[in-house]
DNA sequence: GTGGATGAG
DNA sequence: GGCTCATCCAC
């Protein structure tokens, strides 16, 4: 059995430990399976649903005289991201335009104003964030590792899934032998369909069925290709948006997929193919490439592709990136990327801004709007299903002349943060600024939360809160070539030591222990620093901070009662963004054979 | 913990 | 270009 290679070789080159490592997701698993799901011009589709547009319309979503969405059909008559709404109409008359919703100081919620001005409002993505949420929720409802990486794209680990499903599927899976280094059985063949998988990316078409002979992990990819066709489905039926979805090894090569085919669309990398998949590309298209350091990148080795770069050596790399981002550049243009699907959903910070063309020059202009941006942020703040609270509140300013300061303070503990609270700290945090500096004329306002306390989903348990993600770090590190830590070569381990003891069959998996965690320092016996303040009942320590807040919060209430009588007088139409809009349901194809998966 | 940089969409 | 969000680093 000495012959290499044998075409009729019967044995898989994957191994039962492959396998396990399959079943609990681990980051260096060679059969792991990611997807990549991104939403097709997703304002623009949000508001195609809403407004019950047909599909093949030409529209686009207008943020004051730009276009920061434009759906397919527009893209047809050359509208791009860049141009203006006038340039727009030239190239497409019949263009339909939707204004993104606008808050006017002291409205309650934002609303879909026909001709907002940008000197008197303030746009508000709460409508795109909701319909995020939903598209969300049902990757969530189908599939147990998910990681939202904006809001129109998410990472899908399918590892466990697809693991559950080859068991079910080949029951010779499910007896280990001892030896867990044994190969696995022979693999049945894998026949990919377009209809039901997507597209498959072969750099060489038709060669690859010869040079490439079937095992587990095409399995594995056809497996998670057909779960993610019926998601897209789900997603479409339900909520009416089309996808475009990349499925492959790990995330870099499963977004650079999904992008392949866009819209409305899905690719499968198949194994085997990453190397002349990836070579092809810009390294420029590489997460964490698009910025500095890929230009430091061009301007080191005067070229953009990924295939001029594989010809560099690593110690090369190490020497002029310094060694971990050259090391984790060396792996990535290989295809090599460990890093972890991240299922952590809930936001850690929000922040809300407002940039001013042109600037503003007075205090009661600056607090006017801070009080918008306050309430903005105290909404979103009541629509965080968990009640969580920020720890940390920041104020972020920046001069005409382009100079950006922040400052921030913290948040005290006590009952509902109210938008009153918020914007009485900032204006508290703005006086600071005036202190130090020339505030005015102000380019910029922005005020935001972090810090969040997360009471955190625990659905996964806390294996995942265990492992720290180490390798996953792209930087310049210029002169510091602090070596201090390991971290050697190629090899960029750090879990999976732990792999096996942790975790049991996930049949046998007992219920994670959740709630158990600890009464943390939160309660009510918590002694709080600082004073009480007789008004407010909030605790403070600079009393003139404090005062500050009062003072201005007094200043500017008459203000704010007429500002809502007019507000009433004007609000015309207010259609709530409901409208279930059942939308083109048409036939899907490729439905039948996915029940499994369910 | 705070404030700046960087990067992404 | 405007508006969010995340992560990392120096202080």
């Amino acid at each position: 059995m000495d012959e290499m290679d044998s075409p009729r070789d019967p044995s898989s080159r994957f191994t039962w430990r492959d396998l396990k490592a399959l079943r609990d997701h681990a980051q260096n698993s060679p059969l792991r399976v990611i997807a990549h799901i991104d939403l097709d011009a997703f304002y623009a589709q949000v508001e195609m649903v809403r407004l019950l547009q047909p599909p093949h319309l030409p529209l686009a979503v207008q943020q004051w005289q730009g276009l920061i969405a434009i759906n397919y059909p527009a893209r047809a008559y050359g509208i791009q991201r860049h141009i203006t709404v006038k340039e727009a109409l030239e190239k497409c008359p019949e263009l339909k335009l939707v204004h993104v919703q606008t808050w006017r100081e002291g409205d309650t919620e934002p609303g879909d104003w026909e001709a907002p001005e940008v000197g008197t409002h303030k746009v508000s993505l709460d409508r795109y964030r909701r319909e995020s949420a939903k598209i969300l929720g049902i990757f969530r409802e189908r599939c147990d590792r998910v990681e939202k990486a904006s809001i129109d794209e998410s990472y899908l680990d399918l590892s466990t899934l697809v693991y559950e499903a080859l068991l079910e599927q080949y029951p010779q899976l499910r007896h280990p032998p001892q030896d867990l280094n044994t190969p696995l059985p022979p693999a049945p063949p894998t026949i990919f369909d377009e209809e039901n998988h997507g597209k498959i990316i072969d750099i060489n078409n038709s060669q690859v069925e010869e040079e490439l002979p079937s095992d587990w992990s095409d399995l594995s990819l056809s497996l998670a290709a057909l779960h993610i066709t019926s998601i897209r489905n789900q997603i479409r039926t339900q909520l009416g948006y089309d996808t475009s979805a990349g499925i492959a090894r790990n995330k870099m090569l499963a977004k650079l997929c999904s992008s392949t085919y866009k819209p409305n669309m899905q690719a499968v990398l198949r194994e085997g193919v990453e190397g002349s998949f990836l070579g092809g590309f810009r390294f420029t298209k590489i997460k964490n490439l698009g910025g500095k350091l890929g230009a430091k990148l061009v301007e080191i080795y005067k070229t953009e592709q990924v295939s001029d770069l594989l010809k560099v050596p690593i110690d090369d790399l190490r020497a002029k990136l310094g060694p971990e981002t050259g090391a984790w550049l060396w792996q990535i243009i290989r295809g090599i990327d460990n890093s972890e699907v991240n299922i952590r959903t809930d936001t850690k910070s929000m922040l809300s801004a407002k940039n001013f063309r042109p600037c503003i020059n007075t205090t009661v202009s600056a607090h006017r709007w801070l009080r918008v941006l306050a309430e903005d942020l105290s909404s979103r703040l009541l629509e965080d299903p968990a009640h969580r609270r920020p720890k940390t509140l920041t104020l972020q300013h920046k001069s005409g002349g382009g100079v950006s300061k922040s400052k921030s303070m913290p948040v005290s503990k006590g009952g509902e943060l109210t938008g009153e609270m918020i914007w009485g700290m900032a204006v508290g945090l703005l006086r600071g600024v005036e202190g130090e500096g020339r505030c005015f004329p102000c380019a910029l306002l922005a005020v935001g939360l972090s810090g969040f306390e997360g009471r955190e989903e625990g659905v996964q348990g806390i294996a995942g809160f265990l492992v720290k993600a180490q390798n996953n770090v792209p930087r310049i590190q210029d002169d510091q070539e602090r070596e201090g830590r390991k971290m050697e070569e190629g090899q960029v381990e750090g879990r999976s030591l732990g792999g096996f003891f942790k975790r049991r069959s996930t049949a046998d998996e007992e219920p994670t222990p959740v709630q158990d965690a600890a009464p943390t320092t939160d309660g009510p016996e918590l002694e709080e620093f600082g004073e009480k303040c007789e008004r407010c009942g909030q605790f403070f320590v600079d009393k003139q901070e404090h005062d500050d807040y009062h003072f201005a919060m007094d200043m500017v209430a008459e203000e704010r009662q007429q500002a809502r009588t007019q507000h009433e007088q004007s609000v015309g139409h207010r259609e709530k963004d409901r409208e279930p809009a059942k939308k083109k349901v048409k036939v899907e194809k490729g439905q039948t054979r996915l029940s499994f998966f369910k």
